[in-house]
DNA sequence: TATGAATGAGAGTTCATTCAT
DNA sequence: AATGAATGAACTCTCATTCAT
């Protein structure tokens, strides 16, 4: 067997991957029945059983794709060399825009709402990409600030950041236009939201190094 | 039977209503069961059905009380006179620490998951609501802003603030601190949050006034 | 109280029978609820119970004036003096009419579904109608026989008119047309249904004489 | 596996179809519960429903093995070459048998009760085998009348004929009595009522054709 | 005489999950 | 490795009926 060729198992394991992947983003983890991802995956349903021990564990091995796919999106728009502040809101566009894409895995990804008090593997993984994420955020808020700007006010500044981002995206997770839409409508206003939070920091800084 | 002494029947319907806000608020309202909420409140599944038609009316129900007492803190601070700028801080912190009061509720306030397209009565009281206090929203960030600012660009504006809110909200609606320990430990960010939003929102327009 | 005075439980318990008559006759025995009765006669459902041990027991209660009603216009029909055949044709009609006009209460009024096996007092006061009512079907198919007719022939025919009947109301008796529509449409055929049985009943006693 | 062996899908259905045709002919669809119908299936109540999407699915696939039984016994005597009355007759008196021996069901099979407004595929094959199997009462019937006899005659006496046997049917399908019984002792009764009906029409029509 | 309050039994249906093969 | 067959628990909701007053 060669190397890119997958054994019929893996074949069949990825096959349900994607059908819950496709599944939980149109319409929500609850919503979507086991007897629908096997037939999306052209498998039985107990076969899936095979592969993921219930329902939420495959949920959480669902979200890793296409969390890795949107890091290397953002890794991209990092590693090019342009105006930090241009930077920053590309990065939280990009997030934007995926997490509209994915609606309803949104929560699955960036909220606790899955993952339980006894956190097994899946959801620490889950957590170690969100903070990853996180800290490319930081990163490049970080060029966009004055340097020696305090670690904490940048992380509260990061936050903030993130707030926002946060904040559009749930604004619009349950409207039924499309993110196509919704970008062409609304995108003039979020590019205002980062810049105007942008020139605020810069002025609180400065203040804050004046006073 | 004195003036302050319920009837039977009023009891009961408190007791529901009682049950179902706190289950819903700590489990959301998918989740919880009519026959929990019975439970909790003392009665048979079937006594619900004698004060609501069905689940989603009990929900209703339930969300009004809540709204209309942020309605009336945000009202409170819109007639007091201060800094306009501290004003709208406040708004969106009372709404905020509402928000994070009542958790779970809170999707069910402020997202269209509940609300269908045939929306009947008590969705559109609801929606009723929302708006009116979007538009309060409005109002104070009116003030922070300098006369002549388009109605167009207030818009705009006010939906950025509310993003911020909404996000903010959103990032720690799962959080298993309380909102007491949360806003102790997060109000500064909070505040940032909206003066870098006010102070960017005054030069952006000084800005387009120039060009 | 004067005589023709109805003291007030007896009125409730006529409201409670014109609104139980009303509700069978439009929507069927089942289909009605306890609390809608209860409310068209404009008291408590609990307060049903206190005249009728239970549904059925007023179902039975229900079942009568109706029928008396009929008997009454089979009456004067019988007493009105003119062909005997027209005469048996009108009983026919009369009783197909009223039938259709009570539809739902059909059922209860001719078919056994609602006597049970230990059957109580009022079902057999029905039985006892309705046998009278066979009764006078009989006397007036026995006018339209040669005298001289046999009991048991004259008791087979006057079965055979009751299917008939019996079988158009049953054909119509889902119909969504309204009565007097339906009775524009077919009453010929009706009518030429009776007028075929006459006919044949009158031959073929005639080849059983001669035979 | 043999060929006529079945599998355990296959015995399992049939075991729900048989105690659900039981169950509906004893006491009638509404009466019967799917649990109750699981029970005497030896299955659990959800295993119907990996069988038939809903109760009203059931019932229509069960009503159509007898009704085509019905069919198959009404060609087999078109087919036959004897006196076209004979021919009616045996036709109305088979239907009545088979209506008779499937007592309740028999208002699943003719009645409106079932078949909704919005018909979806099996009500539909359920109408055609009833306009099928009235057709061939009509064709028997028009073998009983002079040729020349107007369409519109026919349609009315075929409606008539139709009346009566509906008629027996409803008269005696809550009775007690087997079919067998009643069959013994009222078979010369149906006999004279579709008898004079033939004499009757015949007459009818020639005093149409004489006047 | 009357009723407001409450309820148990039960309806059809769905779904994640397991067992035997 | 895979699946057809089956299930129990649970869902929302309805209704005739009873209890306490």
């Amino acid at each position: 067997m060669s190397a890119n060729q997958l054994t019929r198992s893996e074949r069949t394991k990825q096959n349900i991957i994607a059908a819950a992947g496709e599944l939980f983003a149109e319409r929500g983890y609850d919503a979507v029945t086991m007897r629908e991802i096997a037939q999306r995956a052209g498998c039985s349903h107990t076969t899936i059983y095979l592969y993921f021990t219930d329902k939420e564990a495959l949920l959480h091995h669902i979200s890793m794709p296409p969390l890795l796919e949107l890091r290397r999106q953002l890794d991209r728009i990092l590693q090019q060399d342009y105006s930090p502040n241009d930077q920053l809101s590309d990065i939280c566009l990009t997030w934007i825009r995926f997490s509209l894409t994915n609606r309803n895995m949104y929560e699955v990804f960036f909220s606790a709402n899955a993952s339980r008090v006894d956190e097994t593997d899946p959801p620490t993984e889950l957590n170690r990409l969100r903070n990853e994420m996180f800290g490319m955020l930081m990163r490049a808020l970080q060029g966009c600030l004055p340097p020696g700007t305090s670690e904490e006010r940048l992380l509260a500044y990061a936050r903030i950041v993130f707030y926002m981002a946060h904040g559009i995206i749930g604004t619009y997770r349950y409207s039924r236009e499309s993110v196509d839409e919704l970008m062409a409508r609304l995108l003039p206003t979020f590019r205002d939201a980062f810049r105007a939070l942008l020139i605020g920091f810069g002025i609180m800084i400065k203040e804050g190094s004046e006073a």
